[in-house]
DNA sequence: GAAACATGCCTAACCGTTTCGCTGAACTTC
DNA sequence: GAAGTTCAGCGAAACGGTTAGGCATGTTTC
């Protein structure tokens, strides 16, 4: 078995007390024990098992992060920035995949606390609500969302402006001179898919434009969707001369959609996308998106759960939202008389 | 406070032991007992303490799973595969980047330990073996060693065939005429990173032909090392017509350096690498690359790791090692004379 | 020089479970 | 009806830490 603090003390030739002074530095002990303790500590390999510091204390160091779609580069991303600024509050980070299914989300969410995480990093996929427990008797994890937001949850929230970032990447669209724009959009009940069909179709009627229903086609956010949508899109006998993709993992499968079909980007159709997922550097042409901050995103949502799980229900919900840069490469080219 | 096992007995009238038999079934208890425990347990809104039952139980179902570069996509899926292998035999996974870094490796591991991880799952980066102790009498956490080995440690293995992998891809270079083949490879001190230098120069001798000193960059299996590494390499006076790239995130910045030189793939160089990161998928032309089985792959990692946290150390250590496939794009042409 | 205080470490109680061994009652068996 | 068997339920000892309180020392203060 590993050792214990027990074994530590008794190498050492102390009490457990003392070594646990001397690991949490919270009481003096004089060098010449201390380097013993330490010395101990190292032979044995020692490491303090956090179930007993967690049942003595009440301190856990589990934060968990519930993401709706794993398999997107994107919210690998996101997990990796989350690991990053948990461990930097000195937490671990527990992953789970929803895979954008509301069932698994309740059952991952009941799951989060049973192994008593004392925070939730939540991309909500929409069956969270009553997981989470809204009755006022049960005990609520502290939880930020992430990305996409919940009617009247009461939950602090970080988010991008998705409505600003389509509107802009729509804009710049209509700007090179385009008229017949179509989209792929992600599901409207997620409130990201739908703030980014509505950016869009206000830069159009601020421009005195309409989307044509025939030119949009709905996605899932995922790449494979996105790749017929994009084909049964452009195979049409007229087809739009822009393309406006609600997020990068589509945008790989428009582009390859565009090549396949035997297409040019930008001289055929221009596509502008939203959001950054590794690898769409790699695209040529260079998409034209919005990109997201997402490491300052995870840092602050971090930043807030750890707030919250100092401050109790106390505080208001707060909702911090990020704005997202246009990014302009060479996949949008200005309309051909 | 939260109701407590013995608030639950007080509250029955019963002892905590008939409580904790109830709440686990774990003996029989009788109808009229079991009903008040159960009606305790409820108007006191109890839920076990998992920190407690962890002390007691030893079991956590955590298990930890330590990557060497998270923000690298490749990791990420594996990291995604990994969630659902795990989730699958009902555990929960803590995830842990390495950054590449021997120090930050040591430090997670015991901190792997003191979270009660009951198994591991480790990409390695070298400081792990002193760190999860060789002494014969400190415990060892279950462990699997993924897509890395290690020299002479003892532990369960799953990793690919890369001397394979970039023997293949190297030879496929050389078929097509290529004799001027360049490298972009991995640091030498990862198994990895060695075996494909090795299989490219087996496959090269095989043929009667040398690798030039001058056409080989090291890199660091990042993106943006890569870059550089392929600008210098082809920025050359005199430059290799094909290039074998040992991952593929370096074939990501290798690509984009070529299109950023005003190369063209493959007319002026061809490029062949090894793994697949998705994103890769969207390049043009389309990469000829060597794939791995991630989710196969991951699956045998969790399958054996179980298998050790059940039988302890009294199974021979298992290696087991799975075939790469070449997958034939376009980024690759036969030389021109 | 005795009282008061500071220092440095130890002893032991406690956190909330699970689980082993035990008790006494009820039921068989001859 | 005494001895043996079951069996539901209990008491208490772990599990591995933290920490309040205590106890020898050594040092200051009048």
């Amino acid at each position: 078995m590993a050792a214990t603090i027990k074994d530590v003390a008794r190498t050492a030739g102390v009490s457990t007390a003392t070594v646990s002074a001397v690991i949490n530095e919270s009481a003096y002990v004089s060098p010449g024990l201390r380097a013993r303790v330490l010395e101990a500590v190292r032979d044995l390999g020692y490491a303090p098992s956090q179930a007993a510091r967690r049942l003595r204390t009440g301190v856990s160091e589990l934060i968990a992060i519930v993401v709706a779609d794993l398999s997107n580069p994107f919210y690998a991303r996101v997990v990796c920035a989350a690991e990053a600024a948990v461990a930097a509050w000195g937490f671990a980070l527990v992953v789970f995949n929803s895979d954008e299914k509301p069932e698994a989300e309740k059952r991952i969410i009941s799951r989060v606390r049973a192994l008593s995480c004392e925070g939730l990093i939540l991309v909500p996929v929409g069956g969270a609500i009553s997981a989470l427990g809204r009755d006022a008797d049960s005990w609520r994890i502290p939880t930020v969302l992430l990305g996409r937001t919940l009617e009247g949850d009461g939950l602090d929230a970080v988010t991008i402006d998705n409505f600003a970032a389509s509107y802009h990447a729509t804009s710049y669209l209509i700007d090179l001179g385009h008229k017949r724009i179509g989209a792929i959009t992600g599901p409207r009940h997620l409130s990201t898919g739908l703030a980014r069909i509505e950016g869009m179709q206000s830069a159009m009627s601020a421009k005195g434009l309409t989307v044509e229903p025939r030119f949009v086609r709905s996605g899932d956010f995922r790449e494979e969707v996105a790749y017929s949508a994009a084909r049964g899109l452009l195979e049409q006998p007229e087809r739009p001369t822009a393309l406006y993709v609600a997020n990068g993992l589509m945008a790989l499968g428009v582009m390859r959609a565009i090549a396949d079909i035997g297409l040019r980007c930008p001289e055929d159709v221009s596509v502008a996308s939203t959001d950054n997922i590794p690898g769409i550097r790699g695209l040529r042409p260079n998409l034209t998106r919005t990109e997201h901050p997402i490491v300052e995103m995870v840092n602050e949502a971090v930043r807030l759960l750890v707030d919250r799980m100092k401050r109790g229900e106390a505080v208001e919900a707060r909702h911090v939202v990020f704005p997202s840069a246009l990014v302009v490469g060479d996949s949008c080219a200005p309309l051909r008389a």
